[in-house]
RNA sequence: GGCGGCAUCGCCAAGUGGUAAGGCAAAGGUCUGCAAAACCUUCAUUCCCCGGUUCGAAUCCGGGUGCCGCCUCCA
């Protein structure tokens, strides 16, 4: 077995080869926590959920470090406008971020460092730079001599005359080069500050990263990840800044996620289309939303429509009432795993059919796709067991395939709750939606239930039709008539 | 202007040299008092266009068209 992935500073995909045998360390940049969670923070960190959940099902031990930047300008500014401590405020949106991503199906990092308790590793890493002349003081202010790091551009290939007809320098800055970068920043009157060797003030935007991995994680370590629009300049920066600070190496790979787009056009803060992810999970079932964000690759760009997350909602739908109709059919016998069961070959290709999928560069998608068959064999198994099946053996093969499925779905995080508890509240919340009334709904069916007993069956359509009409499916089967809302 | 990405069925979307996964929608069938669900079958000789390389290309190369992103805060 071996885990390709897409190197951006390779430009390629190579082979997952870490530092020490069996042991992964990936750190993820964080949110900059002034505002809720938007889309693009979902499919980011989704993605990078999964790339954990599938090296530690491949028995990677792996350390997943994820930051949170609770100190910056955007923090700074929103917190003025509220008349609140910046602190308060970052500390108020990263427990929002935690309830998100917990309802998005994300594990829990292993670590999350804040900026704001990390100013000494931050200060200790600026005097380290200074000291060997790859930054200097000025005003108060702190700045990274680009041109001092000869690998600068490495990352985003690009060369530094390019970049210098877009760089430029704000007013109130003191850069000797166009190109530098602020490491430490003076604090304005009334902005929050720390004492520093050059006089009060805060970190500056790229700085955390790298203080904070290395703390985490060592100097040089395996995985880095982020979205694509940190290629440059705030991954190119932490190269710049750890690699000239330590002399090593600094992250071994480099993963990026391709955007959300909404309507085909980039979602940003400053286009102002923005769709936060409680606003969806809110309306919509949390596990399509992740189904739809895995449902295409991590690299390509995905675009945000109702029509997707609906067709995905469908499909979670059908997904956990094939799950909870297996449950029931394992629930009806005690059998163990041992023993005679159909298509021995089938089911033991459904594991490694998911985990080769996602050892070539986490392809969610492609092992989404070849889950198909399976789902369909459970319910086949389970509706219409093959005529000359002994009980037992349709029960044992039903009790390996849900384990199959539960191993497999657990690469993905899709799949994973309780099937007969997800599906009543995916039905309440679909009931919901559509206004429709549990208690009217039951009184219906067991009114149609008398007038079929009676055999007045045109009694019966009518009371169905009715319901269809609210928009509700039934079944009848052997014990009686169960509702659904159809997703 | 510099750099990069993408274009596959009505919609979504895998596939980067070996002869087009999967999902949604649609049509037919099985099952059913009728249904629903489920299952089965059908549904791209073709992958934006034009050339080229190759025994063979959606996949590689050249040209064109269209869309998008980064170069400025952003996952």
């Amino acid at each position: 077995m071996t885990i390709r992935l897409f190197d951006t500073l390779a430009n390629e995909k190579v082979t997952l080869e870490p530092l020490a045998p069996g042991k992964v360390g990936l750190y993820a940049c964080g949110p900059t926590v002034y505002d809720l969670a938007h889309l693009g923070h979902a499919r980011c960190y989704v993605a990078w959920d999964v790339v954990v959940r599938h090296l530690r099902f491949r028995g990677f031990e792996v350390e997943y470090v994820r930051n949170f930047t609770d100190v910056d300008d955007k923090i700074i500014r929103r917190a003025a406008e509220r008349g609140l401590d910046p602190l308060e405020l970052s500390r108020h949106f990263a427990d929002e971020f935690e309830t998100d991503m917990k309802a998005l199906g994300n594990v829990t990092p292993d670590a999350q460092p804040r900026v704001s308790e990390n100013v000494p590793e931050i200060l200790r890493l600026v005097q380290k730079l200074v000291e060997s002349g790859h930054a200097y003081p000025a005003q108060g202010d702190v700045y990274f001599a680009v041109r001092s790091f000869a690998g600068y551009g490495k990352l985003s290939k690009r060369k530094l005359e390019d970049l210098k007809a877009g760089a430029r320098v704000e007013p109130g800055e003191h850069k000797k080069d166009p190109l530098d970068f602020a490491l430490w920043k003076a604090a304005k009157p009334g902005e929050i500050w720390w004492d520093s060797p050059w006089g009060k003030g805060r970190p500056g935007w790229h700085i955390e990263c790298s203080a904070m991995s290395a703390r985490c994680l060592g100097e040089t370590f395996d995985i880095h990840a982020g979205g694509k629009d940190l290629v440059f300049p705030h991954h190119e920066n932490e190269i710049a800044q750890s690699e000239a600070a330590s002399g090593k190496p600094f992250a071994k790979y480099w993963m990026h996620n391709g955007f959300v787009t909404l309507d085909d056009e980039k979602m940003s803060k400053s286009l102002g289309n923005v769709a936060n992810v409680r606003t969806l999970t809110e309306a919509y079932e949390p596990q399509a939303l992740r189904l739809f964000l895995l449902s295409t690759h991590y690299r390509g760009p995905i675009n945000f429509s109702e029509s997707a997350l609906q067709d995905a909602e469908k499909r979670v739908a059908y997904l956990y009432e094939t799950l909870a109709k297996a449950e029931q059919r394992i629930a009806l016998a005690a059998v163990s795993e041992e023993g005679e069961v159909l298509e021995e070959e089938r089911l033991r290709a459904l594991v490694p059919a998911i985990a080769e999928a996602m050892d070539d560069d986490f392809n969610s998608a492609e092992a989404i796709g070849r889950l198909s068959p399976y789902l369909a064999w459970l319910n086949e198994l389970c509706e219409r067991p093959p005529a000359g099946a002994k009980k037992e053996v349709v029960r044992r093969t039903v009790l390996r395939l849900r384990h199959g499925l539960a191993a497999a779905l657990s690469i993905l995080g899709i799949g994973t709750e309780h099937p007969q508890r997800f599906l009543e509240s995916f039905r309440a919340r679909l009931a919901a939606r559509r206004h429709i009334d549990a208690a009217r709904v039951e009184a219906l069916i067991r009114e149609r239930a008398d007038a079929r007993k009676a055999k007045d069956f045109s009694r019966a359509d009518a009371l169905r039709a009715e319901l269809s009409a609210m928009g509700v499916e039934i079944m009848d089967g052997p014990d009686g008539t169960a509702w659904r809302v159809p997703a």
